[in-house]
RNA sequence: CGGGGUGUAGCGCAGUUGGCUAGCGUACUUGAUUUGGGAUCAAGGGGUCGAGGGUUCGAGUCCCCCCACCCCGACCA
């Protein structure tokens, strides 16, 4: 029997938009709210950014940080105390001009980030050595007005969560920079089951009003690069737009080293881009809001039944996110739903394994169908959500890898990126050289690694000639 | 903001040169038979045809204006 959804699917195979639109709407994720560019996201969308959350929030408080809140609104003259920051967020702010009737003497800014006006609060808060650091985390909703949209991938508003921290020295601050950034690469691995691209931006590609602004970027199943997370080290820049002092052990006045990082409900769509498939979505168990479904083949059997209930609450007690799914449908309508829906596990039990003592289980990342014994039935399930994890963080990996390419020259260079992928190449490092590429393919650089082993003598962008210490290893994309 | 396109049931769509009670698929409701990969049959409910104005005996259909959305471009941390 032809399966409806995959056929579907398989008419927008050319056409990567449509097919990221139905598993979002499909999967009940996500709507599109009554305002352009705005998502309502469904409680299963929602459940997974829980996930995401609780494990992000938990990572910040090892490392010492402390959740706040600050206002959604705020003076549009905060924006302007950070003269890049001004510029870079400007044309996509929205600002309330009105309110209780009365037009506004002053436009309130709707955050689009949240530093200024944490700056705004810094500066009551700093006035001694004794009070660095500072290291604060919220949760929040922000809105940049953007042309564009796509659910989880760029909405007007979005949820996330940003860092804010001060330091005494440069060094700390800079260390802070690069811890944060590591938190997120190991939880995009290790959780959802992506590997991360990280590394250094560009000068144009940095934040407005950052000296240095790393990132971690993800691949998509079209070969597109996604901004996931960045991290941020700003230097004393808004220290100094905010008049952040503190008198340092020698008694001087100084301004602290600031860091900020952030990483957003983009994340979910990293995971649909990164996992998703014809038959739709494709969850990591550690991320997934329903780990295992047991699915019994007839309702008719009362012992069926009955026995698929004592398994769900036995598989509940060991901490497994399970749904017994005995809505009155067929069995086959349910095997779909809820590998559309990306649950890792599904269970199929009828009376033919009944008799046999074992159940059916079909996998979700490989679709392949087995048998497990009942005799410790939940260690064998929590063995095999284990296994699924860690097959979906190599499958990804060997496929991102497949596709970032070594090429040297500018050619090859857009070529090969066209072809969807990621390239690899040394580049001059000249913003003029970036922004002439981006304006003829729309291939902008993504990041600069770490590891810059392998560096030739010549811009694969422009043909310069570099010497040994010229020059950048770099990745260029397109992006979402 | 430039170019192109679409608005008709929850969703997807048809509706001819203007004409009868506005249709089809799917979803939904009820009943029966079914259930190891999206079941079958029967009955049923659901519509300001995007909004406003105009032409006409008569407008889903023609004209004007407005609105919304989609695609391409531009824009986009």
């Amino acid at each position: 029997m032809e399966n409806k959804f995959v056929q579907d699917i398989a008419d927008f195979e050319t056409n990567y938009a449509q097919w990221y639109t139905d598993v979002v709407t499909k999967t009940e994720m996500a709507d599109y709210g009554p305002v352009k560019g705005t998502m309502v996201i469904r409680p299963y969308g929602y459940a997974i950014w829980e996930n995401i959350q609780n494990e992000l929030d938990r990572q910040f408080k090892l490392t010492g940080h402390q959740n706040a809140y600050f206002p959604l609104l705020f003076p549009y003259s905060f924006l302007t105390k950070e003269k890049e920051h001004v510029e870079g967020f400007a044309p996509e702010v929205a600002l309330v001009t009105e309110a209780g009737g009365e037009e506004l003497g002053e436009k309130l800014v709707i955050r689009p980030t949240s530093e200024t006006v944490i700056c705004n609060m810094f500066s009551k808060w700093v006035k001694s050595y004794r009070d660095l650091p500072v290291k604060v985390n919220q949760w929040a909703n922000v809105m940049r007005w953007e042309k564009t949209t796509r659910p989880f991938l760029r909405t007007s508003e979005f949820l996330w969560q940003e860092g804010h921290t001060l330091h005494e020295t440069e060094e700390e601050a800079r260390q802070e920079t690069l811890q944060m950034l590591e938190i997120y690469r190991k939880f995009a691995e290790d959780f959802l089951a992506i590997p991360a691209i990280v590394g250094k931006k560009t000068e144009k590609e940095k934040f407005a009003g950052a000296v240095d602004t790393y990132t971690f970027e993800t691949m998509t199943r079209d070969g597109k690069s996604l901004q996931s997370g960045t991290s941020h080290y700003l230097g004393t820049n808004f220290a100094q737009g905010f008049n952040i002092k503190f008198q340092n052990k020698n008694g001087e006045m100084t301004y602290p080293h600031q860091t900020s990082w952030g990483s957003s409900t983009r994340l979910i769509g990293a995971l649909i881009c990164a996992h998703g498939d014809q038959r739709g979505l494709v969850l990591p168990p550690k991320i997934a809001p329903i780990q295992v479904v047991i699915v019994p083949i007839t309702l008719k059997n009362d012992d069926l039944v009955a026995f698929c209930k004592d398994l769900n609450d036995k598989l509940t007690a060991k901490g497994i996110r399970v749904n017994l799914d005995l809505s009155d449908t067929s069995a086959g309508f349910k095997f779909n739903k809820w590998e559309l829906k990306g649950v890792p596990v599904r269970l199929e039990i009828g009376n033919r394994d009944l008799e046999q003592g074992i159940v059916t289980y079909s996998r979700r990342d490989t679709c392949q169908k087995a048998t497990l014994n009942l005799n410790n039935i939940e260690q064998n399930i929590i063995a095999l959500l284990d296994e699924i994890q860690a097959n979906m963080l190599e499958t990804a990996r060997a496929k991102t890898n497949a596709h970032i390419i070594d090429v040297d020259n500018r050619q090859d260079l857009i070529n090969t990126v066209n072809a969807g992928n990621f390239v690899r190449v040394t580049w001059c490092g000249d913003r003029s050289c970036e922004e002439n590429l981006k304006n003829e393919t729309a291939i902008t650089s993504r990041c600069m690694p770490f590891e810059q082993s392998g560096k030739k003598n010549k811009c694969a962008c422009c043909g310069k000639e570099l010497k040994d210490d010229e020059g950048f290893i770099t990745l260029f994309a397109k992006a979402y």
